[in-house]
DNA sequence: AAAGGTTTCAACCGCAATGGC
DNA sequence: AGCCATTGCGGTTGAAACCTT
């Protein structure tokens, strides 16, 4: 038999606080702590579930909560702290005073996320998520056909981060499609700028077959180190597109 | 001005971890 | 060791605010 969810007893409130909520749960909390939040409610005189009432003073009540928009180091902070942890939020507003886990989630999910583009860390995937996890090639089609001008910034930046992304990736074993989807389509736009073996064509770059043929290949090629090995030379010219489909 | 679309963010849900018995 | 209650975390939802046409 399944427990049933604390708030389905009836009877209990749901939804947005209402003011005077609110301060009856802060003038509780003041009062005497929050020992036991599945207690609290009833001691306070709230209709709302202890979950429910740890949550609102979590994110929203509690007096060193730092209200307003993040400043540029907050958001900097986010996003250096979210490529070596990921979708660990509480560890990452453990790092900044005042913020929730709860923001910091909502900020990266709303622009931090598009601001740093395609090559963020991999997630830590939810059972549901993996349940509905759509094909790879999704993520080429659905990447920005960039300029030539943002390709040459790019490859400006990614000239250090192809090679090095990936080398990152697999010391911290990060190892699965997404890393190696990534990882084609950083190579293959570095590598066609700094090196004339890469015989690819802008077009072909940011086509989602090839993105698809040569991450089924990556796929089923493995990921042991002399695969690693190979994927940096892929990323550095050494090896081109016929002898990858050769494999 | 209004309808429809998009974005934001507070709140909820379900699961995993933890701790007490 | 195993069970159960509680807490904490991360993903998701939905109402409200905002924007566009």
């Amino acid at each position: 038999m399944v427990r049933a969810p604390c708030c389905a007893r009836e009877g209990l409130n749901r939804g947005q606080w209402m003011p005077e909520e609110d301060k009856i749960l802060v003038d509780h909390i003041e009062k005497y702590g929050h020992g036991n939040w599945r207690a609290l409610p009833k001691q306070a005189g709230l209709l709302r579930c202890g979950k429910s009432c740890r949550l609102r003073w979590v994110n929203y009540l509690r007096p060193d909560i730092k209200r307003g928009n993040f400043t540029k180091e907050e958001e900097d902070t986010i996003i250096q702290l979210h490529q070596s942890l990921g979708n660990r939020w509480s560890v990452i507003a453990a790092k900044l005073p005042g913020r929730t886990d709860n923001e910091i989630k909502n900020v990266w999910n709303t622009y931090l996320k598009k601001q740093i583009g395609p090559f963020n860390t991999p997630q830590r995937e939810s059972k549901k998520n993996k349940k509905n996890k759509s094909a790879a090639s999704h993520m080429v089609s659905d990447m920005p056909v960039p300029t030539a001008t943002e390709q040459q910034q790019q490859s400006q930046t990614s000239d250090r981060s192809s090679a090095d992304i990936i080398e990152e990736s697999l010391s911290s074993k990060i190892v699965d499609e997404n890393f190696w989807l990534e990882a084609f389509i950083v190579s293959s736009s570095a590598s066609s700028l700094s090196s004339s073996s890469m015989d690819l064509t802008e077009a072909e770059i940011i086509n989602p077959s090839i993105g698809q043929q040569c991450f089924d290949l990556f796929s089923s090629y493995g990921t042991d180190d002399d695969d690693m090995e190979f994927l940096v030379n892929f990323s550095t010219g050494l090896v081109d597109l016929e002898e990858l489909s050769s494999l």
